[in-house]
DNA sequence: ATAAAACCGTGTTATAGAGCACAAAAATAC
DNA sequence: GTATTTTTGTGCTCTATAACACGGTTTTAT
């Protein structure tokens, strides 16, 4: 069912796909120069403060990008999927990471050094509308975020991020699970809330039909109304 | 005291400092596109959901960019000082805009068809650079507004604005006066809390003696302390 | 297999900050 | 210059949600 392993092969061909604006020469670039790096659940990936060196792409797996605040509470940004890029961010900006990295579950990452994407970008004007692209996508995305953590209330926050998983990483065959299986305190993290608030909210919704939960796995059952509360806050 | 009129070689001169990247045939197709317009106080630039048509430049005056949230409360998610970019997220990103933005003060503003923009980017790597690197730095800001807006107290957050709104319009001749001069509204809608709640906030910092205030002149005192303030949320 | 640690669930309390209501002052309109 | 609207300031109440405590359960380590 899972894929145990992924052919060096498959990475490129993973890789060639995202990097189709690149001429023959370009991919040759970087073919011999990624390296690839495998990730244990819960491992760091970069921590906040760290210099960006390396391009990171998501080959297979889970990836969260989070920032710790004030109080040991810790604050889920976004989420990766595969095959996405993260992790240039801060070297675009000529900085360190603000945020930090890490796995939800193990995942492969291939790693280009920066430098040689940036020379790539500076050659190839589709690759850099390529990054502008999705670094325009990732704003609005923040900015959105910013406004629903800090206006909507408890049940919109969470309900919204069941809705959020679903979109980032989708469903089981069934059609309902959610295909992430997060801890309440991640759950609460990606909310915005305290890890009692997140349990006790997700059991109301349990409760309410809206949701059916076992252990970590969640069932979305009437996503109509999720949203409904998503939205109404 | 203030610049009463802009004249049209000025602007192409702000406009061409930007445009450094630009090459002389560049720089002559952009100086027959653009247009220039003027907003009264208050006025609304551009709304949430419109399509975005034009690249904006601010050429004098200070502007918001703010998203409405839920029963009527509006976030401030950033403002505009001369002379910066700014409408151009959505285009990129494909979509329409998720902010609206408006003039604090009496702006000009510079606009420049994306079509054009987008040409000059698609043959010009360097100007795909600046936005590039533009977009990065804003993504890192939100990202850190977001956590700050949601984990820090309101003491906090709002001693975060003041010495937001100090980087971004800086002081007066004096040292100490903000050189933007806010509604309690706006301070309260930049920091993400009640408008009752700015001016207690307010008051108290200014009790503490680490802020003066007369009407909306705001003179930053003990800005150390606001530091701290800020810092420890 | 057993111990230790991490995670889940629930009840209880505490409080930061929202949500009024209302008066005074200032800005704007007429 | 007067009227009207907007902004500022203050006091009071109420509630959403954090904070804490504790017992049961599951996972991980040895």
């Amino acid at each position: 069912m899972v894929k145990k392993d992924i052919t060096e092969s498959e990475i490129i061909e993973s890789i060639a796909d995202m990097w189709r604006p690149l001429n023959e020469e370009q991919r040759k670039f970087l073919a011999q120069h990624f390296t690839i790096q495998r990730y244990k659940k819960n491992e760091t990936i970069y921590c906040e403060g760290e210099t960006p060196t390396h391009l990171l792409c998501l080959i297979n797996g889970k990836v969260k990008v989070y920032k710790d605040g004030v109080g040991g509470r810790s604050q889920i940004i976004r989420v990766i999927k595969p095959v996405e890029y993260f992790g240039y961010r801060a070297y675009f900006a000529g900085g360190n990471f603000v945020t930090a990295a890490a796995a939800f579950e193990p995942s492969t990452i291939c790693m280009i050094p920066m430098d040689a994407v940036y020379k790539l970008v500076q050659e190839n004007n589709e690759l850099a509308l390529f990054f502008i692209k999705q670094l325009s996508i990732d704003l609005g995305i923040s900015d959105e975020r910013t406004v629903n953590l800090t206006q909507k209330h408890i049940r919109g926050r969470l309900a919204e991020s069941l809705l959020f998983l679903k979109d980032s990483y989708g469903l089981e065959e069934d059609g309902f699970t959610l295909s992430i299986y997060l801890s309440r305190e991640d759950l609460a993290n990606l909310s915005n809330m305290t890890t009692s608030n997140a349990i006790r909210t997700l059991s109301n919704f349990a409760t309410e039909k809206l949701i059916a939960i076992d252990g970590r796995k969640i069932k979305l059952i009437d996503e109509e109304k999720l949203k409904k509360i998503s939205k109404i806050g």
